[in-house]
DNA sequence: AAAATAGATTAAAATGATTCTAAACTGTTG
DNA sequence: CAACAGTTTAGAATCATTTTAATCTATTTT
């Protein structure tokens, strides 16, 4: 399942050709049981741990807005400084940690289920994300 | 109660002396009955158009951070091209119409409560933002 | 009220994330 | 093999935001 196949489709399903980089960011991001979050700049730098390689940056951005746009990344606002990314594209929702940084998935049912009872003619809802922020208890 | 004293107020509340460049920054921002979104750009726009007069962006940016840090302005995380920030500092949801770039308040109403079963250890919620994001609706 | 000083404003430079560019490269097709 | 379409890359460009350092203003001290 997290065969060398898995991610030729994934990159040929957005519009990419599989290539040697490509997979390379493929093997990051996907061969694993867990999904995590990232920036950029994380990637980027388990990409050079784990393979000792360097790939130039706007390869990076390129495929991962390939993946986003197709569904197999997910972007959760945060705040402006940085994009954060998450491999888990189920719907669900976020704590996080602000003294950390650090993005901490909810699951479905650690979060009550949402209801918007309010609709705008013309408009449909693509998506409905909760963010709770987190502070440190003093106290 | 949209009197200067109110900005005064504001301002020195926030550490900032209530200077000329200042009390026109609160003029635009709370001399409304309504609240209303905008970006760092869209306030300087404002500010050129009602005043005819010019504010250098480090004024701007300096006095909305520390309105932002006193809890008179709230940021809205959007998504990491630009900060969002809102007039309407009490705890409310969005919807955001991507088509149009445009942030909509969610009355309490319309949203059902919600409620987080899960927790961290030393962590407290400081806050839970639910944020819907609109798209056309083509069909 | 002038002098002293603490804080403010400003234009411009610096920064940092992201996007773009143009040249060199790779793999596929005829 | 030649031609072509799509890739990679380093570096340049861009854009929002922050910092800097010089000048200015308001307030306090004398």
């Amino acid at each position: 399942m997290t065969s060398s196949v898995e991610y030729i489709n994934k990159l040929r399903n957005s519009g990419l050709r599989p290539t040697k980089q490509r997979i390379k960011i493929c093997e990051v991001l996907f061969n694993k049981e867990v999904t995590f979050h990232f920036t950029i700049n994380d990637l980027v730098k388990k990409i050079e741990k784990e393979s000792n390689e360097k790939i130039s940056l706007a390869t990076v951005y390129n495929t991962v807005h390939a993946f986003e746009k197709k569904g197999y990344l997910k972007e959760i606002p945060i705040d402006s400084n940085q994009s954060y990314f998450d491999t888990n594209t189920s719907d669900h929702h976020h704590f996080f940690d602000i003294s950390e940084n650090k993005l901490i998935d909810l699951e479905d049912k650690d979060v009550s289920p949402i209801q918007i009872q309010k609709s705008i003619p013309g408009k449909k809802i693509k998506s409905i994300e909760v963010l709770v922020k987190l502070d440190t208890d003093n106290q």
